[in-house]
DNA sequence: TAAAAATACTCCATAGGTATTTTAT
DNA sequence: ATAAAATACCTATGGAGTATTTTTA
């Protein structure tokens, strides 16, 4: 049996007249009749009661016509729901980000995928840089979210956004009061930094900028969340530098405090594999460009008054 | 598309292999290989990721596999159902049955259906013999139970049972002393009987007996049930001849008593129209024949003690 | 006699076969 | 070198067309 003998059979059931239903299928009625003829015979089972003049269904013929259509219905189930996944419109997505990278662009990236993919199943994991890498390679991970730099041939990076690195100092400290700070200024400050292997690029990046800026950061404590840093700092332990988009993270006792220029950023990548045709992450980073392209004309914005940008909500 | 394709590409997405999917088939690898290509094409998206030596199901293919799995099941249901309702395993009947037939073979005839075809929706309706007849030709009916006589050339008449006819008399009746009764001892009693047009065949059959036997019945008394008729015995308003069939209905102050021989008998049958080729309704006339014939050895086991036969459970 | 389904036949589109090539391991 | 998929080409089944017959209302 073929599809072609429902939507026959199901034609001739609802016309109950060869003729017309052979003119709805734009053939012939002699062709229909063999085929109507070949499906009664592969049943086994007579679907339709012909006069020579009349044409009525079998009682069996009306529980196939029930059956039938659910089964046209169902095939046309089965394509729309092939073609939706190859638009990237069910299916799944395995993101992975460092947690340094978990107040960027992530959080508004994640509500407009979710309202525009509804049926994608996305699963997060917080993971180090190297994890990443390594979860990318074997296939445990669709994309990832980090810092440049991190470098790996198999796999592709595409730089979302840059953001500027801020200090985030003690609310109690001398350079708190300026709106602007100098990155030499901190030069003989303690530094909190996180730790190196859990975001190589982003450690590196901030130790680069000291290193330009003409010394090297006297690092007193490492952690292993930027939520412990930023509570280290808060505490007086010390200073740190961070991506701007941490003024999300607002905590009593830091403050927030722009560089002068020129100023150090920080690039925040995300990391696929090469020519993974995956539609539903196609449809990702289709996203990701749309909405970064928004984030790019906003962030600037985030310095346009005073630089005294704690205080945004 | 055609259910081919998804035969195949079920195939091929088991495998994971063109080759051993193509043997599986029964079929060369290259058609195969051309078929799953077609359904790619025709569907607007890659199902299968392919490297020349390896095959991966892409996403869009997971998906379909699910689907089209869902679809083959979904057609065999299809095909299944038809073939049960070819054998009148599915479908429904419509039963009417003149009151006085009511405690006769029906009973136990309905429950061996229902039980050997549960799927099958039976309805019963109470009907005069004209009315049963004129059902069943216009299709509102697909079998009736009625006494014969009754004649229609368009009808098929099959005859389910013969049963003894026998008196039902008041208990304090003089005669209910007999276990035998002569018919022609009734002649001067005074009769209830059924109204003719309720079921005609049954009240000419008495009548015929009695005439039969060289008297008229003195009819006192007609009512439209059988039960009104056993109730009005009980009464002492008269006396009647019933299907043996109902001492299965006692009622206090009615005895029913076997009459001598040659003793009358009314015909059970079956109408239904000619060449009517329901599955349902050949089911159920072979439920009839095998039920029936049990029933033929029954009945005479009715009356094998003393033909006291009112105390029987 | 007119309408509708079945039958008889014809044709060609295409499913499926065979032989071969390509390519990745 | 080998295994596996793709490509090229061929064959023939059977789906669909046209013409005709049969049947019954």
């Amino acid at each position: 049996m073929e599809l072609r003998h429902l939507q026959y059979f199901i034609a001739v059931a609802e016309e109950l007249h060869f003729g017309r239903a052979a003119e709805r299928l734009h053939m012939a009625q002699p062709p229909l009749s063999q085929q109507i003829h070949s499906l009664e015979e592969e049943l086994g089972v007579q679907l339709l009661h012909r006069t020579k003049r009349r044409v009525q269904l079998t009682q069996a013929g009306e529980v196939f016509l029930v059956e039938a259509r659910r089964s046209l219905t169902q095939i046309e189930q089965t394509i729309l729901a092939a073609q939706r996944a190859g638009r990237g419109e069910i299916g799944s997505l395995s993101m992975g980000f460092v947690s340094s990278a978990s107040y960027s662009l992530l959080p508004e990236l994640l509500q407009v995928f979710r309202q525009r993919f509804p049926d994608v199943e996305l699963s997060l994991y917080e993971l180090t840089t190297e994890q990443q890498l390594q979860k990318l390679r074997n296939g445990g991970l669709d994309i990832g979210f980090l810092y440049l730099p991190s470098y790996d041939a198999s796999l592709s990076i595409i730089s979302v956004t840059k953001e500027p690195l801020m200090a985030a100092l003690p609310q109690s400290h001398p350079l708190a009061t300026l709106p602007q700070i100098p990155l030499l200024s901190l030069s003989s400050e303690p530094f909190i930094l996180i730790l190196r292997h859990l975001a190589v690029g982003f450690y590196d990046r901030i130790v680069s900028a000291c290193q330009q800026t003409g010394f090297s950061p006297r690092v007193v404590q490492q952690a292993n969340t930027i939520h412990t840093i930023v509570s280290l700092v808060a505490g007086g332990v010390g200073i740190s530098l961070v991506p701007a988009s941490f003024q999300n993270l607002q905590r009593t006792g830091v403050v927030y405090r722009q560089l002068q220029r020129p100023t150090p950023e920080v690039e925040l990548t995300i990391i696929c594999r090469k020519d993974d045709p995956s539609p539903v992450l196609q449809a990702f980073l289709k996203v990701i460009r749309e909405t970064s392209g928004h984030q790019f004309i906003d962030v600037p914005s985030l310095f346009s008054d005073d630089g005294l940008t704690e205080q945004r909500s």
